[in-house]
RNA sequence: GGCGCUAUAGCCAAGUGGUAAGGCAUAGGUCUGCAACACCUUGAUCCCCGGUUCAAAUCCGGGUGGCGCCUCCA
């Protein structure tokens, strides 16, 4: 397959290190407070490079961490600690607010058909290993102290800014409102690896290290929990493209640093979700989680559906509206595969079937074009074929979607006549019959009785249907 | 100020040199007691100005708008 590389700005085609095998590290979340429906825009495209990586035949190996520790709003010494501003939120200890939003983000990626990673690591639970990697770096003269932390010496690297063209010089400092510059480093770009003597006091959680009590910074975590189960050779990092700079860069710094070649041959980035007034964020505006979705009564998989209807790599605009247009396209989906259900006709038609997965696989492999791929689908149920060559398409490309499109037409065309009412299919059977009395004005007022009731009668093609509203 | 991404119908969106896929919405039709479903039909001077070419949404130059990053973030 064909895939943009973060790295080189180009498309490539995908060669991992060792054919047929593929190590992928994703950065997980940080566990503060729920994750909102921007954050998972990342983790479901992360989640169909995956399974389509799985579908072409790979053998996937795939790993992410959970920062649980040393989060701070800025680089140096000087921001806030995420961790500790939720738990002094909620007036919790930070190992209770890592455990509940730990749970939360899980719960979320599970109603998105998100699959869980084969390996997750929380950071604090992998010390020692960031110990080792840090007086290596020390060691190696990477690394050095200042002011009672452990700082990266970004001057002792060839090139550090390897995702961008900047000249050091044109960065502007302290853009961000309440950035201050720390001032321990030796150069504009160090970052911190180890933290000894930081503002933060009252820091729950400490370490014992070589150089005193204290915490990890942020980047080291995924360098070190990537290495430890992935090993040297790394062939996809994704995240967000936030994380381009500094936490990518970083994370290349020290890798590299620490092993003495390169690491990561393909950079994955899924661009933003965005409002109308620009990318959704948890320190401002509107705050939309899975749950409020959900309480508004969208299925978490029309989000999903959603996002997989545009590119990964153009930035996407949330609105109700378009959140409605998907629905609807996905209710409609959902409908014409229950009609197939119903007629079940015919054998598979092999030659159709690989024609048309054929098609399915030219739009992933084309730098994962999901819109396309969402074509593919739809050209399916318009194909001149069986219900069965049909059913079996639409399975197989859900191995990858993962929208839920068998599971959620088959609930829909198996009629739940045993989960209505007594009472409601008394009416309904009361309204037949002024149906068949040619009495509509009864039949009409008894189908709007029902309504009132929480449940809807339709005719379809298959006879009449009542489900719950 | 620097770096990057981007601009296609009411909305989402594909298309990277051969005359604009697909979905939603809209309107008309077939079917139906009505409605819904399904099916058929229905829409684009491709942000602007130059250039290259037999041919440009696509390539090149110059604008303009939107978004992101420049030590919070996915």
């Amino acid at each position: 397959m064909n895939i943009y590389n973060t790295l080189t700005h180009k498309i490539e085609e995908f060669v991992p290190n060792v054919p047929g095998k593929v190590s992928m590290y994703t950065c997980g979340p940080t566990v503060y407070h729920y994750a909102h429906i921007g954050n998972l825009r990342s983790y479901i495209m992360e989640d169909v490079l995956e399974k389509y990586l799985r579908y072409d035949g790979y053998d996937v190996k795939r790993v992410m961490n959970i920062t649980d520790v040393g989060h701070l709003t800025s680089d140096g010494d000087t921001g806030d600690d995420k961790m500790l501003k939720g738990a002094k939120r909620e007036h919790k200890t930070v190992m209770e607010i890592a455990k509940f939003y730990t749970d939360a983000f899980f719960a979320d990626c599970k109603k998105l058909n998100i699959k869980t990673p084969d390996v997750v690591t929380p950071a604090t639970q992998c010390i020692d290993d960031f110990i080792k990697v840090i007086s290596a770096l020390i060691e190696k003269g990477y690394a050095y102290e200042a002011g009672g932390n452990i700082y990266f010496d970004t001057s002792k690297l060839k090139e550090y800014y390897v995702f961008h063209n900047f000249n050091e010089e044109d960065l502007e400092v302290g853009v961000r409102e309440g950035v201050e510059e720390d001032k321990n480093k030796k150069n504009k770009a160090d970052f911190v690896l180890w933290f000894t003597k930081s503002k933060f006091d009252s820091q729950e959680l400490k370490w014992d290290s070589p150089w005193g009590v204290g915490y990890p910074g942020w980047h080291i975590e995924c360098s070190c929990i990537s290495m430890k189960n992935l090993g040297e050779y790394l062939d996809i990092h994704c995240g967000g493209v936030d994380n381009i700079f500094p936490h990518h860069t970083n994370e290349v710094a020290q890798s590299e640093a620490y092993i003495g070649h390169k690491w990561c041959n393909y950079w994955f980035h899924v661009h933003h979700l965005n409002t109308n007034s620009g990318k959704m964020s948890k320190s401002k505006g509107e705050f939309l989680t899975v749950s409020l979705l959900a309480s508004k009564n969208y299925n978490p998989l029309v989000y999903r559906f959603f996002c997989l209807q545009s590119h990964y790599r153009k930035s996407l605009v949330f609105s109700y509206e378009n959140l409605d247009n998907a629905r609807t396209a996905y209710d409609k989906l959902v409908s014409r595969i229950a009609a197939l259900l119903n007629t079940k006709d015919g054998e598979v038609d092999k030659e159709m079937f690989d024609k048309l997965k054929g098609e399915f696989k030219a739009a992933m492999d084309d730098d994962l074009n999901t819109s396309n791929a969402i074509t593919a689908l739809y050209n399916v149920l318009k194909a001149d074929t069986t219900a069965a060559t049909k059913l079996a398409l639409i399975e197989d490309f859900d191995k990858v979607l993962s929208l839920g499109l068998i599971e959620a037409a088959t609930k829909l065309s198996s009629s739940d006549a045993e989960d209505i009412p007594e009472e409601i299919l008394q009416l309904a059977e009361e309204r037949s019959k002024a149906r068949k009395a040619k009495d509509f004005a009864l039949a009409d007022s008894l189908r709007d009785k029902i309504s009132q009731l929480g449940y809807v009668i339709e005719e379809t093609r298959q006879g009449t249907k009542i489900s719950k509203k």
